[in-house]
DNA sequence: GATTTAGTTCATTTTGAATTGAACTCGACG
DNA sequence: CGTCGAGTTCAATTCAAAATGAACTAAATC
């Protein structure tokens, strides 16, 4: 059954990428699933605790991973997979990297070269130092440009 | 003094892109420090064990992230950060997510949708994991080509 | 309005990645 | 040669992030 194959992928995907395992385990498993997977479901075939994933649905929602779809005449909530990458993408940037590039700005704007000058700082450290800081702002805003790019050319 | 808070401002980069910090504290005080600094000075000046320091400087070095520098009459190698961004992205990006991805391309195209005929699988259950795996194998391909840009749109 | 089913929350526990530190290598210098 | 300084290696430890599970809320069902 390659099943399991899909969602030992998509794990090492999801590690690759700095996230818990759990969520490529849950992905995976509703990636290698035609119909659509209730809660109890993933549960159950995963074999994880219901905390894990409450928690790893929501984050796959809130990233626009998964989608959830309703069955008439059952109140649960039945969960598909989003299968273009650029959503994946521009979710996952969107969620995780932007808010840290935003507050890198807010960081590196409020640094003074006046702050370094502990003890004797010659002249062209001074400067040295200051291109630097200049340079690590200038990296923060190019950083917030491209992604938005990124995401375009996944798309 | 802004050293720490530099240093900081790194640590946090680091664990966006889930690396280690002891990564960001070791660029980060090359950063803050206009002139070269040896192995020594940054076991000391961060209060890191020569072990950490050690792998640190080795990765930073294999991702181009800094660069070792020598001094007449001082048999220890110095280091000073490489400020280029589009040289530390394309570094992480080669030495880290390009072979996962080439990976993840051979075990893509391993999979068989046959493997998933466990029981009874309906014709068009049948259609909807071949389309997927086609998909997982196309993400991977563009994945692969979008990097290179990627680090060019940051040069 | 009691009970069952669906899902959430969060304090505790687990686990695996990061860090340490002691033993080691390698070359320089007396 | 001996030893000193610079750096590496890797088994053992630490620690933070992830997973668990029991207690909880909310909504449907009888």
């Amino acid at each position: 059954m390659g099943e399991r194959e899909i969602i030992a992928i998509f794990v090492q995907m999801a590690q690759a990428l700095g996230a818990p395992r759990s969520l490529g385990e849950i992905y995976g498993l509703l990636y290698a699933t035609p119909q659509p997977l209730a809660f109890q479901d993933i549960v159950d075939r995963l074999d994880m605790s219901k905390g894990s994933v409450s928690q790893g649905l929501r984050f796959l929602r809130s990233v626009g991973a998964i989608k959830p779809v309703s069955r008439a005449g059952d109140r649960r909530e039945f969960f598909e997979p989003v299968l273009e990458l650029r959503q994946l993408v521009a979710g996952f940037l969107r969620e995780r990297l932007n808010p840290q590039i935003k507050e890198w700005g807010v960081r590196a704007r409020a640094l003074r070269p006046d702050d370094f000058s502990f003890g004797a700082l010659a002249a062209d450290d001074r400067e040295t130092v200051s291109k630097r800081l200049t340079k690590l702002k200038t990296w923060q805003k190019r950083a917030g440009t491209v992604l938005p790019v990124v995401s375009k050319l996944l798309g």
